[in-house]
DNA sequence: AATTTTAGTTTGTTTTTCAAACTTGTTTGT
DNA sequence: ACAAACAAGTTTGAAAAACAAACTAAAATT
């Protein structure tokens, strides 16, 4: 296969929305504050990586309630972890993991 | 030890840059057209990034002659190689690979 | 001697990243 | 009950990064 860095998905690649995409892979789904502290993003950047993440189809964000407060949960869509699985062999694979 | 984003070097981590540095890691020093052809970048842009590596002191630019021609050649340093190590523990960590 | 090719740098535009400021609604203190 | 502080996000504007086109300079080719 031998990849290079044309096969790494630049969408996932972002600092940023690898963490969260790494994190979705073990917790899914996972709300908006948790996602914050996780990843030590400021709400306003976390929001906006979000959609585009959503945009590229590899979360869902469902919004509804936790008691009267609004809650965001992240859901990794079944196309977003399959981006996910080809990111990771890509990067084992040119980072020679 | 649980990496995280903080921990990832985003000198290395931007892609192109880390074809750069995957590379050197294998075959060092490298000429700038190996390079260009090993990443698919043009050379405008490969310059740009070289810079910023070599300012990081990832890597030093060697300008001679190959012949009559001017070539440079572009060596991984030490504290390149130790960032490298680094990311890539950072990397494997995170990943889970 | 004109044209093409090689090797790179500089420059200007587009894209991306980021955080401050704002919005909307909730809880807490007095 | 009313104001102040808090929580959960979104919008927006500024800074940084990525990228490719245009340029420079010298060598090889025709």
């Amino acid at each position: 296969m031998n990849a290079s860095i044309q096969d790494i998905n630049g969408i996932i690649h972002g600092r940023l929305r690898l963490g969260v995409m790494a994190y979705l892979s073990s917790v899914n789904p996972a709300s908006f504050p948790e996602l914050q502290q996780k990843t030590g993003a400021t709400n306003g950047n976390l929001s906006t990586h979000l959609t585009k993440l959503e945009t590229a189809g590899f979360i869902r964000q469902e919004k509804g309630y936790s008691g009267k407060r609004p809650q965001t949960l992240v859901h990794l869509t079944p196309a977003g972890r399959d981006a996910w699985i080809e990111y990771l062999g890509a990067m084992r694979d040119m980072l020679k993991l």
